[in-house]
DNA sequence: AAATTTAGATTACACGTGTAATACTTAATT
DNA sequence: AATTAAGTATTACACGTGTAATCTAAATTT
């Protein structure tokens, strides 16, 4: 039951979050897409009717801040991949990408290290 | 430039996968969804249309069978998903997933041994 | 003060999606 | 052979999305 936010609305609410409260003027800047400001605008409004967004009034312009976290967004999004196409588990999704030889040294370091982590934290 | 696949018609894939050519009065009994025989149908057609689905007529009943591969298009879905949320980084994903307790001791060990089976590839 | 520019609000419009209902064909039944 | 049932095809309809254009009100410029 939580917001959903559309690819287009994703791109700006990354943007937002990258340094709020912004301006959408601001906000053109920051995005490096095609997109006209009117269509910026049309986003942020539905942003904003979504909850996904809030904003201030200053003068004649809105000042525009995220309401909901990337982190919770993120996690939120995270865990509906992984159940839909993972059935939840994660190391067959792993594995999947491994499969696809997208993982680097350092991904593996890193993993490595998330292990150690885990090990250290679960004893 | 790949097929699009909506949520509602993933459910139908997913049935489909486990295998096929099956029929879509068969398929229902896969589902364990309420839809409604007519929404099955509708959905079969889309997919067909889509170019995800193929059939072979068989009397008046059409037998459908996959033209996509779920690894394939598991493999696709993934990577965007990557590259849209942690911008094509596995080891962010995965620390998201630790962090938020979605991990458990056989993923661990699951993903020791792809450690090890990685780093004897690539060396 | 009138005209123009600018920011935001409202409206537009086609395509996808969830969720079927209705129409049409053809096989099965009476 | 005529009727009914079973499958498929076509149509429906509201809501979300991408992508703006137009309208309105306030601020700035002349």
């Amino acid at each position: 039951m939580s917001i959903e936010i559309s690819d287009a609305e994703y791109q700006i609410m990354l943007a937002i979050w990258q340094g709020s409260p912004v301006t959408s003027k601001e906000l053109m800047k920051r995005l490096d897409t095609e997109w006209h400001p009117k269509t910026v605008n049309t986003l942020l409004g539905r942003l904003v009717k979504k909850g996904a967004l809030g904003f201030e009034k200053q003068g004649r312009q809105y000042n525009y801040l995220p309401l909901i976290e990337k982190d919770k967004y993120i996690k939120s999004k995270s865990q509906h991949f992984l159940k839909k196409l993972f059935n939840g588990k994660l190391s067959p999704m792993v594995a999947n990408f491994v499969s696809q030889d997208m993982v680097e040294k350092d991904d593996i370091d890193a993993l490595k290290k998330l292990i150690e982590d885990w090990e250290k934290q679960n004893d």
